[in-house]
DNA sequence: TATCTAATTAGATACTTGTTAAATTACATA
DNA sequence: TATGTAATTTAACAAGTATCTAATTAGATA
């Protein structure tokens, strides 16, 4: 049954070492026992990961004399999650993997700035439409510090750079998933928690 | 840490009894004590699991006199993992809440079928370029049925009806995870699993 | 064949988690 | 205030799972 599948695939990604393994794999194929190693684990506990992997269609594997190389399975990956995709492939090497995404994504961003910040670097209005508004709300979170947590009078004050009506971008911040409150205090959400306009429409 | 989030994340969606949360809650607004009944869990069950998609800011919450309301967050959910919400807005009534997308489909489907198949129905050749051939395969896949599992041979007659290479348009079902294969036998594998071209640059 | 290496399996342990029954809290209303 | 309803909390249990050690398998090579 369909619903199994989706779990499972879940399942697989419901894992810290699972999600380390994928990363260090988008650099290019593993053996077992480097992945051990680099994890800080046995040779068992990867055989042990692996198989929910491989169940998941995450990875593949190649045999080579005694040594098993284990890849990413792309065709996969990309299909799903763009959460998880992002997340695995932003740190692997700084080549240009996705350039014509980039492109697009740079240009759409350069448009939109240019049409809604003023030559002082001030927010005119927020936009209407959805798309623009969220490039405005990317383009703004993005010069947050991502690893930091900020007071809500912190990030009053760095709105207000932009633009006086502070209270209404703090909470398209919220509501579009670019930052997270807990107890007053904000954070920058991970980049693949963010809602995204290419994927609008 | 950011790998946390997405840790937790899968983890929100890695159980069953939640992803049947959001399939329901994706027809519209339920409290607490509809959902036990409908899922055959006690209360309990439901506040516990209530919890962990808060966490993951997958549903939002109402309250109503003595009653709270739980809602899917659009937001979050549409600008993740492209697999699980086509799980949960597909069953969700007949209503067109997603037009604009499938109107996009169904365009680029028409014209591509146009193009690549003879008026009798014949697959003149498999397109060179990925998303055109993604969405012939998504054609001709769609004419299987979802439930049942097929012997190879099968594959092989029901794909020879449209082309003679069988052998290599079989191997890209399998490629681009339309089906998955396990000895010898085959099965169409559920829609959210396809690499949808859409999703391509 | 004997030996070496990489991976897997089997079994054990500790931790996590899904579920429930029972008690408790939060609101609303008669 | 007393009563009723919906939700939550708590404690307990069963099932699942991440990890390890030790033993075993698969394959290559001397």
């Amino acid at each position: 049954m369909q619903l199994d599948k989706v779990v499972n695939y879940h399942k697989a990604l419901a894992d810290p070492t699972r999600i380390k393994i994928l990363i260090l794999l988008a650099d290019g194929e593993l053996n077992g026992q480097v992945l051990a190693e680099k994890l800080s684990v046995t040779p068992a506990t990867i055989t042990h990961h692996a198989a929910k992997l491989r169940e998941a269609s995450l990875i593949n594997e190649r045999r080579d004399k005694n040594t098993i190389y284990f890849s990413l399975n792309d065709y996969f990956i990309k299909s799903n999650s763009t959460a998880t995709e992002n997340l695995i492939y932003r740190r692997a090497g700084t080549q240009g993997d996705g350039e014509t995404m980039n492109d697009e994504r740079n240009r759409a961003m350069e448009t939109v700035v240019k049409n809604f910040f003023t030559s002082e670097g001030k927010l005119k209005h927020l936009p209407a439409q959805l798309k623009k508004k969220l490039i405005v709300l990317e383009y703004l979170v993005s010069r947050l510090d991502s690893g930091r947590k900020y007071e809500e009078k912190e990030i009053n004050e760095f709105i207000k750079d932009f633009h006086e009506d502070f209270a209404t971008i703090r909470r398209e911040f919220i509501m579009h998933q670019f930052m997270y409150r807990e107890d007053q205090i904000y954070e920058v959400n991970p980049r693949e928690m963010w809602v995204r306009w290419e994927e609008l429409s």
